[in-house]
DNA sequence: CAACATTCTCTTGCATGGCAGAGACGGTAG
DNA sequence: CTACCGTCTCTGCCATGCAAGAGAATGTTG
């Protein structure tokens, strides 16, 4: 990433470092907990403070940052319950966005997945991680974007993020067997929207993302810090 | 909510900009499309305008304003194909708490959800359709929150927020006889979740919900902008 | 040595002022 | 009368400066 750093500097530069920061956020840049300074984040973009706290505040309405009056900003560090009612929402969202997709018959969003399967496959069995879990993102985006619902999508890109979900899955996938098992939901999912059964889409599509938590909760270490 | 309006401005000023405007916006005391002022408000509220700009920033990631850039900032409109979709997503969260409020069996929002029918019995028997529209926000509000999810919870807000929901509510009730099928659909609610019939609560809460829209969009007049 | 009060520095919160771009208005030429 | 162009005012955008609260470090006292 930091693509863009060069030259068009033109785009509204509070822009430019509100996205910055979200990358860096929830691609784990960042260990959550940590201070984000007003004025070192300043110095470093070379902007003064103000786009910069606005920014910030932008964040934490997405939920990615808490801002403690007169004490600091920090990257939220989602508790173990919050991890549950996130991915409840995720299964929640992507089921119905699986239905609605199946409703909609044959869209571009369809070959796409296809061919998404296809390089999965092949992902899978020579055993390249990295990029299956970048093809795993994508099978979920087109999942989404296929259900041609703007505001489900805003509200699914927002969970996303509070999750930092780009380094969770790589956790996830670290189980043995289950990129494999992975691969063969999605094939099924795909294969009930092609036959626009849109009930056993979303309920496969929710039993995936329920294997997928469950797998990411065992291979993760998660401080017990607070259940509350 | 909406507690401490007199008196007490010690809290941070900017929030009680934020909590004011968005409550302006939602109640519809200011028309979608009008123009706000950075200036203007800052003025209004005998603060200056970083406080202001900054709300408005937090309001426009809500979805509730537009900032056009060097332009302006105006309230939001939603288009038929976004109240379309928010409505869709309002049936998908109710729906689903509907179906986890019935798996958790017996607790206090129940008891609240059974007063609040008793009530709305009251008010339908007697006409009073103000006070059942407020009745109404309750019980889709305990029903939301008896599914003891909170990232579900806000995410409802904000798409209420975004319907400016308490403003159309009245028009849907103005329809003749809907308030007393609207009062039916809820008690048959309430009395699935009694019973932990979750599948049965979210697929009839869902259909009240389809329901409460079409009453709605058909007494609106909802001048036809852009179907885009 | 331990517990407490105090200062001191760090953080954000808010106010103010200058700047640039977008759109409206009016004047002028055809 | 119409179309075009320059100007002018409006808007948000960003930089800077001061003030206030929170927490840590430190000096003080038992």
């Amino acid at each position: 990433m930091t693509a863009g750093t060069g030259g068009s500097a033109n785009k509204p530069i509070q822009a430019r470092v509100i996205a910055e920061m979200r990358g860096r956020i929830i691609s784990g840049e960042i260990d959550p907990g940590a201070l984000l300074s007003e004025l070192a984040l300043a110095e470093e973009f070379g902007v003064s403070r103000t786009p910069v706290r606005e920014a910030l505040k932008q964040l934490q309405t997405e939920g990615l940052v808490e801002i403690r009056p007169r004490v600091g900003t920090f990257v939220t560090a989602p508790s173990r319950r919050e991890i549950t009612e996130l991915f409840e929402m995720k299964e929640l969202l992507e089921g119905a966005a699986a239905r609605l997709l199946a409703r909609r018959g044959r869209v571009p969003e369809i070959d796409r997945l296809q061919e998404n399967l296809a390089q999965a496959d092949a992902a899978v069995a020579r055993d390249d991680r990295d990029r299956y879990a970048e093809l795993v993102g994508e099978f979920h985006d087109l999942v989404i974007t296929g259900a041609d619902n703007r505001k489900l999508e805003a509200h699914y890109r927002t969970l996303m993020n509070q999750l930092a979900y780009s380094r969770l899955v790589t956790t996830s996938l670290s189980r043995p067997g289950r990129p494999g098992q992975s691969d063969r939901e999605h094939h099924l999912v795909v294969e009930l929207i092609l036959e626009k059964d849109g009930d056993s889409a979303e309920q496969v599509m929710r039993e995936h993302v329920r294997a997928s938590r469950r797998a990411l909760m065992a291979g993760l270490p998660l401080p017990g810090r607070r259940d509350d």
